[in-house]
DNA sequence: TGTACATCAGTGAACGCGCGTTCACTGATGTAC
DNA sequence: TGTACATCAGTGAACGCGCGTTCACTGATGTAC
């Protein structure tokens, strides 16, 4: 009953659309793609999406759940990279969350920058919570406390607040036009800190 | 040789299609709007828009002087309720920064979040150097260093990106997905406690 | 193994739509004499 | 003050365009006997 997709017509169309239309928001923004466009990068006539896709919501849905995962696991590598409790572990899953809004700017803008267009999702929801308990995980190992402690849902989300602001200011060009170069390593690490002192 | 444009034909057509622009975009978010539906919400032809901007990109660039010069003045006006030194004057800052995100979600990710796609206009970059030097007077007075101190440009921009973090997970409902109800008062009180402790 | 059949991913042509922009124009306003 | 004229903001019709989606179809693949 298991089908191999690979060798029915075109490989693994699905795939492969949901790519196109990742490089297209990453060179043209979160709003610069069209179905025609990603079709001619796939090869592809303009029905075929839909043997995939109800419509257009539901391709970027797909390109924001991928884009998600992905960056669920940087994020999480980056915290098994260290013990919990050591500072560095914070210090690198602040690197991670950066490090995906450098490499992907275009979709890192679609998941995040759209005034909450696409929050009313309940699979999106949980993909999104699942990245804050990343970050809960760690506080709490830092700060010796359950992942509900108000401290640590305080700080967690503070330092969440941090990165990501940096992570925009820095995607819009807006550390250019102010001309301060900040040093990335001592901002995360002035951040981490600031909201979790060594004990 | 003033022209009263008031009493030209339409009244001030310009005025009145950048407020039709902002609705649209309050309503339909960044990327939502068209010339088409903006004159009609003016009550004007397609053709009207051309004798005040050059095309799209004009008036959008217009819609987002508008909203920076509000944004600074709203900021100004909070860091001036409070004097030098005094702690308060950082919070009222933060407040107004939150303020506007709230106020206009929709200009607020038009202005930012659009991953850098006009951070290239210099009229746009001096705006915004404008609201940053607000966030490093108010830093330095507290410091009592002066404004190109590296100590109080990293503090400033810290505090900038704690905020502006904050302001851009609140409107995409990020805080009601991770289900942690954030106390803003409280919030703006820590990360400002957290770069400028008391000295 | 060979054949007939079912499945279903992808085709290509067509649709209606709203858009941004242009054009020659109109007619109200302000100005010179 | 009255009139002739210049200015120019706004008109309305038209354009070409690319889009999202649909449709009946085709033909390669996998399956049952």
């Amino acid at each position: 009953m298991i089908k191999n997709k690979k060798n029915y017509h075109h490989g693994d169309l699905r795939e492969q659309l949901l790519e196109a239309v990742r490089q297209l928001i990453e060179s043209h923004g979160p709003d610069g793609f069209s179905i025609a466009e990603a079709c001619r990068a796939a090869g592809v006539s303009t029905a075929a999406p839909y043997r995939h896709f109800r419509d257009r919501e539901d391709i970027l849905k797909g390109v924001i759940l991928s884009a998600m995962t992905r960056m669920g696991s940087a994020m999480q590598e980056a915290a098994d990279a260290h013990p919990p409790g050591n500072p560095e572990r914070i210090v690198a899953l602040g690197h991670a969350y950066v490090g995906f809004a450098r490499r992907e700017p275009g979709v890192f803008a679609l998941m995040f920058g759209q005034a909450g267009q696409h929050s009313d999702d309940p699979q999106l929801a949980e993909e999104g919570e699942g990245k804050f308990a990343i970050v809960l995980r760690v506080v709490a190992d830092h700060l010796g406390r359950a992942m509900d402690d108000p401290e640590v849902t305080a700080r967690a989300y503070a330092l969440w607040c941090a990165v990501h602001g940096h992570c925009f200011l820095v995607l819009d060009g807006k550390t250019d036009e102010t001309k301060i170069d900040i040093d990335e390593d001592a901002y995360l690490r002035l951040v981490g800190s600031a909201f979790l002192p060594p004990r």
